[in-house]
DNA sequence: CGGGATCCGTTACGATACTG
DNA sequence: CAGTATCGTAACGGATCCCG
């Protein structure tokens, strides 16, 4: 496996560890927290059995993912992958979408972006459950002064409120394309109590002008 | 060719595009210029000619890279790779380079690192031709308020300057691993007059501590 | 049942020879 | 020098099977 360039250009170093094909897209789930065997195959439609265990092993020889019992994680290594997959990510907005697609779409590395994001400007006294629903997947915003800030993929208990979007027209606002209140008017929906949803709509507001340029926390 | 993933997903929408072997480093290499097809044969080495075919008409028709006569270049949407191509850099440098390597290495993409952040750093004023060797390979610094700053793969005429450096050691300066002193002790060998030798010192001092952590110009 | 390994048909890659 | 054609080899994709 894994033909190697070998050459010193630092791009095809890179290239030689998560060059290969599926590679980016199994380190694009570990951001967004610890997976199973089972989660990736569920995740990626097509990948083969054979070809994922390859892939995994290989990130692990090249100190990338670790293996805990079932759960695969990135190290501290494989978390330095976060700023290429951002540039993928903001480069593949340039890119139409294919006719046929496999899957609504798997937006798990958005959570870690979220959470970098909210981390930096939000209040230290804020207190706020959300869901966020984009293209139909549900991430958890759990921001309190105790807990912190953690955005995880999946759906909370009891959200004080719920936001249903779509990635594109908000990748297009934050990147200052749409207006925020184009993007809100025409793209959002909230529901909740009005008070939650203004907390949640000025938290946001910050994150989408000021937060969402830089992958880092 | 292209095994497409047809996922919604924005990173593998990007992948599609340049996520198969030898497109990124081909893209690596227009960044630094235009290039014709035997350029990119002796550049790569063990791309086959079909490949190297087949890639520059897939980047064409994915609207990445343009053809005039024999010259191939990249689109404006191609240039708007150079973020991933930076980041894939700076992850790159992580890695131990490979045991017994094809090529000396080929570092065209810091040719236009290094254009941006000039650009952002020199003061109108400077003028200076200079010939920067990095790891055995040429590149042409050339600054003038005329002219204004550019950077070309490749040897100048008549140099001003010549600096000889190596980039592992060059990045880790400019990252703050290392010392800018220690750097310039251990590392860079200048030729050329003392006032020359100082205008350029002063000039890369600054692109080391301010101009080089993003490729923006 | 979930985590993998094995098998095999198909596709892409790599080397080289070839044509304008 | 730019690009095409051919062909052996390696990787991928899908399914099945094994093992705890």
């Amino acid at each position: 496996m894994s033909r190697s360039y070998r050459l010193l250009c630092p791009i095809a170093r890179s290239l030689d560890r998560v060059g290969d094909r599926w590679t980016l897209l199994i380190l694009r789930d570990l951001h967004a927290g610890p997976m199973r065997y089972g989660d990736f195959l569920a995740g990626l439609p097509g990948i083969a059995s054979n070809l994922l265990a390859t892939r995994l092993q290989k990130l692990q020889s090249d100190g990338l993912v670790e293996q805990d019992g079932q759960q695969y994680s990135l190290t501290e290594l494989g978390t330095r992958t976060q700023r290429v997959l951002w540039e993928l990510a903001l480069l593949g907005g340039l890119f139409p979408p294919d006719d046929d697609l496999k899957q609504p779409g798997h937006l798990r590395l958005v959570a870690v972006t979220l959470r970098a994001a909210i981390r930096r400007v939000a209040r230290p006294d804020l207190e706020l459950t959300a869901e966020l629903i984009l293209d139909g997947e549900s991430f958890t915003i759990d921001v309190s002064p105790e807990r912190g800030v953690e955005v995880v993929y999946g759906a909370p208990d009891a959200p004080d409120v719920v936001a249903t979007s779509s990635y594109e027209p908000m990748m297009a606002a934050a990147a200052g394309d749409v207006s925020l209140e184009d993007f809100r008017a025409e793209h959002v929906r909230l529901e909740g109590s009005t008070a939650m949803q203004q907390r949640f709509a000025e938290l946001m507001g910050l994150v989408m002008t000021q937060g969402f340029a830089d992958p880092d926390a």
